[in-house]
DNA sequence: CTAATATCCTGT
DNA sequence: ACAGGATATTAG
């Protein structure tokens, strides 16, 4: 007796009965509902049914899992992917969401044992996981349970990969694994990829990596981000990013130095360097054009070429005093200063391409004053030492820095007021940990520390997640718009050529053609002749497809979650928040003590011989104006 | 309080 | 292309 599952709409195919939940039975494999009752050996203990395995999927088809194995680059590790994926299946504990999410951390080659980093994974990868789930839950191969590498739809709208397919027609299946529609000849012999499902996984795949690369936050509001005082020293940690629980990361861009300010790398709107003549300096923005010297880094001058509003001549020396002095305490103290490099910083090397990035820390080794050659007044100059965890983001290492010898700064001869650090510096490698880290703690901020009240915080979460998520979603959409009306399907259809289209689209197109033409001649009926139609892709013809042109619920599952994720975002993120808030006050509050914050994620020590690796910038001050003095003569 | 600012954006 | 307002931060 031909064993059957449920369909689509959970309608049993045996009994035509709508079995209710307590009576199917869901493959461990597959995913597939069964109804148990129509089972010729249903499952006889609990422990059976939570790991119950359909017939398609037990004994004779078992053969199929390796498959799913290889089909993931894991040579050897198929049988225990296929346990993994089970054990993942059968975890009644999680939800449909989680599963997938767990699906993908095993084919990525993430460890799915230490289960507490799930929690910060969903939150950092936010919309992504989600999106990933969306595409996971309705699109993944019923064989191996991943996302079609090669997808390939039937023409009952259902998707496997093609290597599974094949797999299946190899074994001399002619029904479709899902809902036991039989294939057609043509598909089975020659099964055509569905390139927009491709693209379309593809880009759900990628949406993942390509979240974290930049903070693209747009919120109108001048609101900052970050629970950090604007004189807080150092990297800015994840304890202190309450909307992305990430902290700001070395590589990170913003398109301008307000979004910049927002994410507390660098506060000031306007000038290069945040400090206070007292108490040190936490960051500099370089923009200007600098020399940049692969060498040894660069020192500054100053040039204003681009900025009208100050091109006066400069008229006074500079003196190590208000932003300038607090250079030199950073310097003197060996704390870290962040540094943020505008696109603006043209005739560097390492400028970004736009906008503003996040560099990492840098230590101020020595600072001096020198005379510029055109100007005849003095600047004031600084060497800057790169000492970040992180590497920086021009290399290709994988490591952050070690200390090294300072480089030797010939203009030095020509320095007056030359000022090196005597004390040990406050921020400072730790060669047992191999990393930087604050060895006398910072100092105690002066400033009241940004508050988000959490409605606040809900939106601009909220806000950021949104902008990401629809240009994301657009995407997605895009990949699963009708090549006739070109909007996003109503009721995709596949052809078996691997076309798509609005299940209408197609059918208006061909509105009125009939199967076969009658011909007649002269009075007489000849036989019938059957009518070409075309795909309105390709030359194929689908004039069979179109007879019954089934709907291919999953694509249209994955473009109405998507179409719908706004509200059901919110909701969730609401919820999210809840459990977070907790967690936050806790880290807020300590964070007032705390600056201490480095990340040694990575600290393999590799020595890295880069050329590039101090950098130094001169920053000057609300002084009066030094023209690039240094710039020119270097061009020469 | 004011002036100054290694900016951004909009209007002409 | 350029003038000028808005902006936040510093220190006098």
């Amino acid at each position: 007796m031909a064993q059957l599952p449920c369909d689509n709409d959970g309608v049993c195919l045996r009994c035509k009965a709508n079995p209710p939940q307590e009576e199917t039975l869901t493959c461990g494999t597959c995913g597939t509902p069964w109804h148990a009752p129509c089972l010729s050996s249903p499952p006889e203990t609990l422990a059976s049914t939570l790991q119950w395995h359909c017939p398609d999927c037990s004994g004779e088809i078992d053969p199929l899992l390796p498959v799913s194995g290889a089909a993931v680059h894991e040579p050897g590790g198929g049988s225990d992917l296929v346990a993994a994926i089970r054990a993942i299946e059968a975890d009644e504990s999680l939800t449909e969401a989680d599963k997938a999410k767990k699906r993908q951390e095993l084919l990525s080659g993430k460890s799915a044992a230490d289960g507490d980093e799930e929690e910060e994974g969903k939150k950092s990868a936010g919309f992504d996981v989600d999106v990933l789930a969306a595409l996971g839950e309705n699109l993944n191969c019923s064989f191996c349970i991943q996302l079609p590498e090669r997808p390939v739809t039937t023409p009952c709208g259902h998707n496997f990969c093609l290597k599974c397919f094949e797999k299946w027609i190899g074994q001399g299946k002619r029904t479709c694994a899902k809902c036991r529609s039989p294939i057609p000849p043509k598909m089975a012999s020659n099964p055509r990829i569905n390139s927009s499902l491709v693209s379309a996984i593809r880009l759900a795949k990628c949406s993942k990596s390509a979240g974290a690369e930049n903070g693209k936050a747009n919120a109108a509001s001048g609101r900052i981000y970050v629970t950090i005082p604007p004189d807080h020293f150092g990297p800015i940690p994840a304890e202190n990013d309450p909307v992305r629980n990430q902290g700001v990361l070395v590589g990170e861009s913003w398109e301008d130095r307000l979004e910049c300010r927002q994410w507390g790398a660098h506060f000031p709107h306007v000038a290069g360097i945040a400090g206070q003549s007292s108490y040190g300096a936490q960051s500099v923005a370089l923009s200007g054009g600098y020399k940049d010297d692969e060498d040894h880094g660069e020192c500054g001058g100053r040039d204003l070429s681009g900025n009208k509003r100050t091109n006066k001549d400069q008229s006074f020396d500079q003196k190590f005093e208000k932003s300038n002095e607090a250079l030199r305490v950073s310097c003197k103290m060996g704390y870290p200063v962040r540094v943020v490099r505008s696109h603006k910083e043209k005739r560097s090397a390492y400028a970004p391409e736009a906008g503003v990035r996040y560099d990492g820390v840098y230590r101020i080794e020595k600072c001096w004053r020198k005379v510029g050659i055109q100007g005849s007044f003095k600047v004031c100059r600084y060497l800057f030492v790169r000492c970040d965890n992180e590497p920086a983001p021009w290399t290709s290492d994988e490591h952050g820095d070690r200390p090294r010898p300072l480089p030797n700064i010939p203009e030095l001869k020509m320095a007056t007021e030359l000022f090196e650090r005597k004390e040990s510096p406050s921020w400072n490698f730790d060669e047992g940990e191999s990393c930087w880290k604050w060895i006398k703690p910072p100092p105690a901020s002066l400033k009241a520390v940004n508050v988000l009240d959490p409605e606040e915080r809900k939106s601009m979460k909220r806000a950021i997640k949104a902008a990401h998520s629809n240009t994301v979603r657009e995407k997605l959409l895009k990949e699963f718009s009708c090549m006739i009306c070109r909007q996003v399907m109503t009721l995709p259809v596949t052809t078996p050529c691997a076309h798509n289209f609005c299940k209408a689209c197609l059918e208006d197109k061909f509105a009125g053609k009939t199967l076969v033409r009658e011909r007649s001649r002269g009075g007489r009926t000849l036989r019938a002749q059957k009518n070409i139609m075309n795909c309105p892709c390709c030359p194929n013809d689908i004039s069979d497809f179109l007879q019954n042109p089934q709907v291919n619920r999953e694509v249209m599952e994955v473009i109405e979650k998507l179409k719908n994720k706004e509200e059901d975002k919110a909701e969730s993120e609401e919820a999210e928040d809840a459990s977070v808030d907790e967690k936050e006050e806790k880290a807020e509050s300590e964070s007032e003590e705390n600056c201490e914050t480095t990340n040694p994620e990575d600290e393999t020590p590799i020595v890295s011989e880069e050329a590039e690796q101090p950098r130094k910038r001169a920053k000057l001050d609300t002084d009066t104006v030094v023209p690039a003095t240094m710039v020119e003569s270097d061009m020469k």
